[in-house]
Parts: structure tokens; C-alpha cells; sequence
DNA sequence: CGAATTTGACCGGCGC
DNA sequence: GCGCCGGTCAAATTCG
């Protein structure tokens, strides 16, 4: 599949000039943040997302056959999980689905979804022992906006993190944590 | 030659 | 109980 993509962690492509600074105005977190039970019923997305939460157990490398998926799956009360389930998910207008965030991802899979022409992508972060996982699809109404959803916390910084003299670490231009408490304050440049 | 992606199969939950 | 549907696996293939 040859794509256009762009080489480095640059976004430097085209952008359709709408005259509008495209990561500061198109960058609209929490769009659609539906977390809790599938209760409410969006107008504009029915599908529910997944209330699977899954546990980082131990063994990493453990997996050990497609039936012992998780011994831990327990119905939807949540008694006693000790990990939360951090999902965030957010649209971007991009027309480029190869989004890179500071992390290094490797896809495990593609899906087509139902109501949607357009397929699904399952990235999974390639850091051994951190087990966060990501989305990414297109808007089924406007396919210039692509739909991301972040599932879980990263147990390991950023490799595009930077420090200033073992200072308050800082980010790169091009990177920002998961991490909803910085999820709000958009420190980009 | 090793690593990452591709892609169909498989698994498990949920609704009927 | 069966079939739909979304998520994951893993063998094969491609890529660097």
C-alpha cells in the first residue's frame, strides 16, 4: 500500500486551507466522549463503545492461547477493579489516518464496521508491558475528520519527551501525553 | 534477515 | 440457541 504518508513526525502536509491554524481550532478533544455504560444514545453515533476493561496482568508475554483471554472478565459491575479504564477519544480533521503522536504503534488489526464505509484500525502501543491501545477510523458522516480513541495509559514516557535540564519535563512540538489531566491544557508549541 | 504490517479467521458478548 | 457484530490473533507477506 503506497501512501503519501508523511515521513517524520511532521505535520507538515497540506492542510485544506480553511484559514483556520489547523491543530489549535480543528483539535476538538472530547467530541464525543462517551465513557460510562452505552446509556445515551448520541444522535450522531449509535455504535457503544466497548466496556471492556482490560487488566494489565502481569505476564505481557503470558498470552497464552486465544481461550484464556482473560480469566478477570467480569461483568459489567465493577466490584474491585483496581485499573481504570481511561478511554479518550477525540476527532481530528485530517486526511491522513497515519497520525503520529509521540508513540511508537503497531497495528493488530482492521475492521469494517457496520454502517460505515469505512474501516477500522486497531494500534497497540509496541512498548513491551504497556498494553494502551488505539482506534483509529474515519468519520462515517464526514470523511475528513478522522476518529481516534485512546484505551488505557501508557506506563512509560513519551520517546519524543524532552528535558531541559532535568528540569519539569517538557514536550516536543509534535507530542503530548494521554494523560486526561493534560488533556486539557494544550501546550503545543 | 529481522521486524512490522496485512488480512482472514476466530472468539466472545449481546440481541433476538 | 443462533447469528450478528466488534475486537484480537497469528500466519503469511512485505518492508527496511
Amino acid at each position: 500500500m503506497d501512501y503519501p504518508q508523511n515521513p517524520k513526525p511532521s505535520y507538515n502536509y497540506s492542510y485544506i486551507n480553511e484559514g483556520l491554524d489547523p491543530w489549535t481550532t480543528e483539535f476538538q478533544p472530547s467530541d464525543y466522549l462517551m465513557l460510562d455504560d452505552g446509556f445515551g444514545e448520541e444522535d450522531s453515533s449509535s455504535q457503544n463503545m466497548v466496556s471492556s476493561e482490560q487488566v494489565a496482568s502481569g505476564s505481557s508475554t503470558g498470552y497464552s492461547g486465544a481461550t484464556s483471554r482473560n480469566n478477570s472478565m467480569q461483568n459489567g459491575v465493577n466490584k474491585n477493579k483496581t485499573e481504570e479504564e481511561h478511554r479518550v477519544a477525540f476527532r481530528t480533521k485530517s486526511d491522513l489516518e497515519i497520525m503520529d503522536d509521540g508513540y511508537k504503534w503497531r497495528k493488530y488489526g482492521k475492521k469494517s464496521v457496520k454502517n460505515s464505509p469505512n474501516p477500522r484500525n486497531y494500534y497497540k502501543c509496541s512498548s513491551s508491558g504497556c498494553n494502551v491501545k488505539k482506534r483509529v477510523e474515519r468519520d462515517r458522516e464526514d470523511s475528513r475528520y478522522v476518529l481516534t480513541s485512546y484505551d488505557g495509559v501508557h506506563n512509560h514516557e513519551s520517546p519524543c519527551m524532552v528535558y531541559y535540564n532535568n528540569q519539569m519535563p517538557l514536550m516536543a512540538s509534535n507530542a503530548w501525553t494521554l494523560q486526561p489531566s493534560s488533556l486539557h491544557s494544550s501546550s503545543f508549541s
